[in-house]
DNA sequence: AAGCAATGGTTCTCTGTCATACCTTATGCC
DNA sequence: GGCATAAGGTATGACAGAGAACCATTGCTT
């Protein structure tokens, strides 16, 4: 992306002509994997699939891939390790990120109200659709991913908490929902590292996630959404305090 | 994008591990543009914006813009003039846009249920965030997209009802959702283009329009989601019937 | 009639990305 | 100990796409 004219002039139709492929492509990909790191959907400790299945999955080359985890691994982010049985291990996160690196330029950059708003859209929907028809094995799921967020330890919590919540995403029967979901709860979880995680808070979380899990195994849409939308309301006015 | 090989088997990662770039890059770019033209935000006999223009906004060289045109301009859909005040206008649709070109294959890839859902969940979201507040200029926007299609004659019907809900989406405060909206909504008019146009569903679609607006006017969030989800769940049903 | 300005049409070069093949390292199994 | 295997590390050639410069056409303005 070399330096052409800067941005243009917005007008009436930027709902749809937002850009093709936001930046080097490249960065595309980074965001991809990065996400999977804030979701928790690789703890730390854990192995990233190989160099050779991710640039599959993410339909770029390794050689490109690997200049991503170049980034990451240089934000001491990740690590690798040659042999068998080697691979890309997720390092448990760094206190300080490093205030000035290639990562680090977006955040801040993030529309925190568009977040919060659209998370509280895409969760309560989520909650509302899998009111309304789960699939048996959906159940087993969901009630799996509530009894871990209950036994979970404090710093696990945001993982568990996330996995909870990205599991009713996946259960709502709209494939755009889950990753659009993802996505947004990515970004909400940078955000939330930025804010203390207060214990009383987390108790508060706890009784509604059994709540909507409740209202949802009940089949009681309203009430899912109700409950989700409260919950969500919950997290929006603490991130709104501290970012104010 | 050469002959690699097929896809990798999907794994519990795949809400995040959607492809970087989905397909010829170019491809992309097409598809956004064909989003402005089924969304009707260019109407039949307006012109686009020029080529400089749009490829500054959507990222891309002139070059590939250039062929995202020409691929329209072969379906008939648009037509390029030259000189000062030419530029490229869309074209009426025809009847029967040609079974075999490079478009048309991705119908029938659409995830029908995915589809209906994901509207749902964000029109009915939109309908409650601009329930909960929307400025004075607001109001009257929406008031103003309601009239229009009031008074719509039968073939424009479609496009002022696009350009209704895409108010509430831009409304609503966030861009993410009027962004998503817009790529749902333009999938949704590519369904819908398959089945009859019912005077009779249409007056049924007025009166709940103008449901929706007056919730959104009293400041009442929960009618508004409530009229909306039984707005669009009229239109899914419709769908369904139609398509099983 | 002449000139100007904004548009589509064309061509060039250069950089990023891809696909592929091969090298290197570490581990388990025989 | 030796070998097969699976992972990261490296090098190379081909191509798509970006960016910029230029040409051609049209209609408004002077």
């Amino acid at each position: 992306m070399a330096g052409g004219a800067g941005d243009p002039p917005p007008g009436p139709l930027d709902s749809v002509l937002r850009p093709v492929r936001a930046g080097n492509g490249f960065e595309e990909a980074l965001e991809q994997v990065l996400q999977l790191l804030r979701l928790g959907l690789v703890p730390p400790g854990e192995r990233l699939p190989s160099e050779r299945e991710l640039s599959q999955h993410l339909r770029i080359s390794r050689v490109t891939l690997r200049e991503v985890l170049k980034v990451l691994q240089d934000q001491n982010m990740v690590e690798s390790r040659r042999g068998r049985y080697g691979g890309t291990f997720v390092l448990p996160r760094t206190a300080a990120p490093d205030g000035s690196g290639e990562l680090r330029r977006r955040i801040a950059a993030v529309d925190v109200e568009d977040t919060l708003r659209f998370r509280e859209v895409l969760e309560a929907g989520a909650a509302g659709l899998c009111a309304e028809g789960l699939a048996a094995d959906g159940e087993d799921r969901l009630r799996g991913a509530l009894d871990a967020t209950q036994g979970a330890r404090l710093e696990d919590y945001r993982r568990q908490d996330t996995l909870l919540h990205l599991t009713l995403a996946e259960l709502s029967g709209s494939r755009t929902l889950a990753a659009q979901y993802a996505a947004v709860r990515a970004t909400l979880n940078e955000l939330l590292d930025g804010i203390p995680l207060l214990v009383r808070n987390l108790e508060h979380s706890q009784q509604q996630h059994t709540a909507v899990v409740e209202a949802v195994l009940d089949r009681d849409p309203d009430a899912a959404r109700e409950m989700m939308r409260e919950h969500c309301g919950g997290t929006a006015a603490l991130l709104r305090g501290f970012l104010a």
